[in-house]
DNA sequence: AAGACGGGGTG
DNA sequence: CACCCAGTCTT
């Protein structure tokens, strides 16, 4: 959970994934839609999809534990470097040095180093020069004080090197680079997409799609559409969107809303529009499952975030309405 | 070595 | 708005 997450943004999340799924075998047992849905919202779902892979592949192959060597910890999904490295050292006592976001910044300060930081062999590099300190305090607690300085101390803006425990050997803060280290490049722009979607209603119930595992939002379940082509009606690829991945002819009726979202590498402004069932019989053609849901049931189903905002409006609409809900 | 991959918190 | 976050996986 704390792959590019902030601790804080975590804690709900782990007390109540924590809480559902106590140990391995119980979150082997899972299906991955009750892991997905308590993972809604957090973003990377990738991160899910892994763990519960792990949790199964430790119940098969390893009894339920992880396996005490470093090169068995890298060969599990969702253990790269960092992970590897921090369960390496914390839960095992390797001396192996993390090489997480803060500790990019504290050593780019403290070496002086003004390579990119996206630049993925400067990671690699850091875990080099690092490794020879690592040896001299427990793993464990050497790795969590290097990133805690980066968090609390060392931060991105402002850093406070008058409570640096560093500061007298920060070739940063000698130089007064402070503000000018670490180096990171430019974002290229991202791009903005205009997204249809149909909430499609046949007899109380509307149609969702389970994206496949390997796309993106993999495994989440989505109301059907797809994106507008320059200068489309939007009612016109919604037919043709619908069509394409479910088979179903709709009559496409007016909008409940509009939504925007970013994610890391485009946005979008999604509109729902309220759909009617013409003809056909549901098939998942681009997608794992489609299902006919009510508002009553969706309550299980994970939902990527700005699904999550069409329902709501969709709720709104139709509890207004008296409708199926 | 690049991109893809979510969402929230912060200034 | 922009930048950042206890990174990983696929090309």
């Amino acid at each position: 959970m704390l792959q590019q997450t902030q601790v804080d943004t975590v804690i709900p999340y782990f007390e109540r994934f924590i809480r559902a799924f106590p140990d391995v075998p119980a979150l082997a047992a899972a299906d991955q839609q009750a892991v997905l849905k308590l993972w809604e919202g957090l973003g990377y779902y990738s991160r899910a999809r892994n763990l519960h892979k792990t949790a199964q592949l430790l119940v098969a192959q390893h009894d339920g534990e992880l396996p005490g060597d470093i090169e068995a910890l890298r060969r599990l999904p969702g253990f790269g470097p960092y992970t590897t490295a921090a369960v390496g050292s914390i839960a095992f006592g390797y001396p192996v040095p993390v090489v997480d976001g803060n500790v990019l910044r504290v050593f780019c300060r403290f070496w002086g180093i003004a390579t990119d930081i996206r630049q993925p062999r400067l990671r690699t590099e850091l875990q080099t020069r690092l490794t020879p300190f690592i040896a001299a305090a427990p793993p464990s607690a050497f790795n969590q004080a290097m990133m805690e300085v980066g968090a609390l101390v060392c931060r991105p803006q402002a850093p406070r090197c008058n409570a640096c425990p560093l500061q007298a050997d920060c070739v940063a803060f000698q130089t007064g680079r402070t503000a000018e280290l670490p180096v990171k490049s430019a974002r290229k722009p991202v791009p903005h997409h205009q997204i249809v979607a149909g909430i499609v209603w046949k007899d109380e119930k509307f149609l969702l799609a389970r994206r496949r595992q390997d796309q993106m939002l993999g495994g989440l379940w989505v109301f059907p559409g797809g994106k507008s082509k320059p200068g489309e009606a939007p009612a016109t690829t919604l037919r043709r969107e619908v069509h394409a991945k479910t088979g179903l002819r709709i009559r496409v009726g007016f909008p409940y809303c509009r939504v925007e979202h970013g994610y890391t590498h485009f946005k979008i402004t999604l509109t729902a529009y309220r759909c009617e069932w013409r003809s056909g019989e549901a098939k998942a053609l681009t997608s794992d499952e489609v299902r006919w849901v009510s508002l009553q049931e969706i309550g299980t189903y994970p939902l990527p975030k700005a699904n999550h905002k069409v329902l709501e409006a969709v709720r709104d609409y139709e509890r207004m309405q008296g409708n199926a809900g």
